[in-house]
DNA sequence: CTTAGTACGGGATCACGTCA
DNA sequence: TGACGTGATCCCGTACTAAG
């Protein structure tokens, strides 16, 4: 009995010195360098102590080369995916490639990702092997249509197990130099105290990774880099999306030109009044959609899709303005 | 060695704006 | 106004880890 109150008890007690914490510890970087929430800036604000639900998007950064620093990081990464490719991923270089894979640290500067707590805890051994064999598995990487797998968003589109946050951390490590640059630019901005850091990045003219130091802001002796807001995206699917697109695309062309029969009979296209068919979307991605390892099928289906799609991301998928914490 | 907990990817589902 | 298109969010399985 008084075991069971005492627990009770104790519970409460722990989800209100929580909630008392996160009321305190949830402070963002505006609001600790004394920018006003109003006033809106480059970067994205990010909670201190926790991580933002939010990742770097290489569909973003492919596109918006039109601004220099996003072309930079592009080129940076470019580089870094066609030495993985053709170093280590087509010949099968496994250890080495591991070993070139091994700098990618979890990189707790930038408070991004799904934990939530910003733990930094373990990391490479496995993520390494996680994006090696992912890599080596793709038909498009092991093969010499190394064009595809050489650009970020077609890697995280189309390799299975490479999902936002790997593809994030990536990006991330790769080109910490650029956004590190961007960093100190909007502290200068700002008026926010910065000091020395060392960190390392990938040097796409010497193809291996390098040290240099970096002025940036801390919170309690931590290091932060901040990231252009237009190149972060919230938790979004683009496999699903590029599955909707090929059904809205090219099957319902296909479907509605007779090319495909309807073999099921479902309710694939219905008659407007004025007599002409329309195909329905929704239901023929639910009728043709792939899980994300076999898109590579409609890739090669539908040669001009990929191109395609990433001129319809462009359209449609910007980088999120407003933010929300965990 | 066993087991409870955690983090991630990816499919499923939700919610909302839009258009017939 | 009801259904559709689409971005956002939820949830579950899996693989891994830390604790005992």
């Amino acid at each position: 009995m008084y075991t069971v109150s005492i627990r009770i008890l104790g519970i409460y007690l722990l989800l209100w010195s929580k909630t008392i914490y996160l009321m305190i510890e949830k402070k963002t970087f505006k609001e600790q360098f004394g920018i006003p929430m109003e006033q809106s800036v480059e970067f994205i604000d990010i909670p201190l102590i926790s991580d933002l639900k939010a990742f770097i998007d290489p569909f973003l950064i492919a596109n918006n080369r039109n601004d220099k620093r996003v072309d930079e990081i592009y080129n940076q990464l470019k580089a870094f995916f066609v030495k993985l490719n053709h170093d280590f991923i087509v010949p099968d270089q496994r250890h080495e490639g591991l070993e070139f894979l091994d700098h990618l640290h979890e990189p707790n500067q930038y408070h991004l990702g799904y934990s939530g707590k910003n733990t930094g805890a373990g990391i490479s051994a496995t993520r390494a092997e996680t994006i090696f064999d992912a890599l080596r598995n793709n038909r498009f990487a092991r093969a010499d249509e190394l064009t595809i797998t050489n650009e970020a968003h077609n890697v995280l589109l189309l390799v299975t197990g490479i999902g936002q946050d790997i593809m994030s951390d990536t990006i991330a490590n790769v080109c910490k130099n650029v956004f590190a640059e961007f960093t100190k630019e909007q502290c200068l901005i700002h008026g926010i105290p910065t000091s020395a850091f060392n960190n390392q990045y990938f040097d796409f003219k010497s193809g291996s990774w390098e040290k240099a130091t970096f002025e940036l802001p801390s919170y309690k002796g931590k290091s932060i880099i901040l990231l252009p807001a237009k190149l972060i995206s919230s938790p979004r699917s683009y496999a699903n999306h590029y599955n909707y697109f090929i059904a809205s695309n090219y099957i319902s062309k296909d479907i509605l030109s007779g090319k495909i029969l309807n073999p099921l009979n479902k309710t694939l296209v219905r008659l407007l009044n004025d007599g002409t068919q329309v195909a329905i979307v929704k239901n023929i991605y639910k009728e043709y959609h792939k899980p994300k390892a076999d898109l590579t099928d409609f890739v090669k289906t539908y040669s001009n899709s990929l191109n395609e799609f990433f001129d319809h991301a462009k359209d449609h998928y910007r980088g999120i303005e407003f933010i929300h914490l965990n």
